[in-house]
DNA sequence: CTGTGTGCAAACTCTTTGCATAAGT
DNA sequence: ACTTATGCAAAGAGTTTGCACACAG
């Protein structure tokens, strides 16, 4: 057996209401085949295109938005010009490389937050993301 | 004089290596004059425009990446079309209402972060930002 | 005076939108 | 068939850039 998960894309894209269109289905494969990961929609995008699946840029930051409000995916908090989707929903963390615009997950996440704050009044927290921005160490000259 | 302030704007660009000139002293006494605070280009131009000093968008972004070169501000880690400036340079938190794109201080920043990852080779930390993405809460129907 | 900084407008990048065509149920 | 999704190209938003003019030292 080498593709057992294509079902559940299938049954994914149901569950929340999604038609599971061949775009759609094609996409969510791209997407949780490789377990969690962090992607722009450039580069989904250029993934289904050479997947030969040749789905338009709009259809994918379509698609990605509605995964995003399923809750499948979900926008990641980076000062970047690109809007960074990430597979894993739950709150886990994330290196960003200065300059280079990059996302790495940070490996073991077993990072500790303590004294969350109380959200202002009719507000409650969605998800807790956490930082790490990194530069390169100046060598020292 | 009244404003004991432009000093300390010029002396600040001065020491950054920035020439104290109309504009940049102009926006420093804006960003500065009220504490800590995070704003987008175009609040602060806007600002700008309404106190007077007729400065240009395009001097607006100039000037905000210059002072985030000399470290008097940084840029905000958020997942938004608009880049946030932020005037508190050490290592504090943020609210961030998901659908306004509204950036809130974290009123006591006493949150505690332990188990700090290691940064891959050669890498360092610049900063650690917490994003503490709000929604309103639903009224239950 | 000389070198930097500024303003303007055009260019760029990422993202969204409108509308005709195609696909799902 | 009827509704919803897709593709394309054009429009939008935010940001950057190039070059002539203006200002700081």
């Amino acid at each position: 057996m080498t593709k057992v998960t294509e079902v559940s894309s299938e049954e994914r894209l149901r569950s929340s209401g999604l038609r599971p269109t061949r775009q759609r289905v094609a996409l969510a494969d791209l997407i949780f085949a490789k377990g969690d990961r962090h992607l722009t929609v450039e580069e989904l995008h250029e993934e289904a295109v050479v997947a030969g699946v040749p789905v338009s840029l709009a259809t994918v930051y379509n698609t990605l938005h509605q995964f995003t409000e399923a809750g499948m995916i979900r926008v990641l908090a980076v000062e970047s010009a690109k809007t960074y989707f990430d597979t894993n929903v739950s709150d886990h963390h994330h290196f960003f490389i200065e300059g280079q615009n990059e996302v790495l997950d940070i490996p073991v996440s077993n990072i500790e937050i303590g004294n969350l704050p109380e959200p202002p009044e009719g507000m409650e927290i969605a998800h807790v993301d956490v930082v790490i921005r990194l530069r390169r160490k100046r060598e020292r000259s």
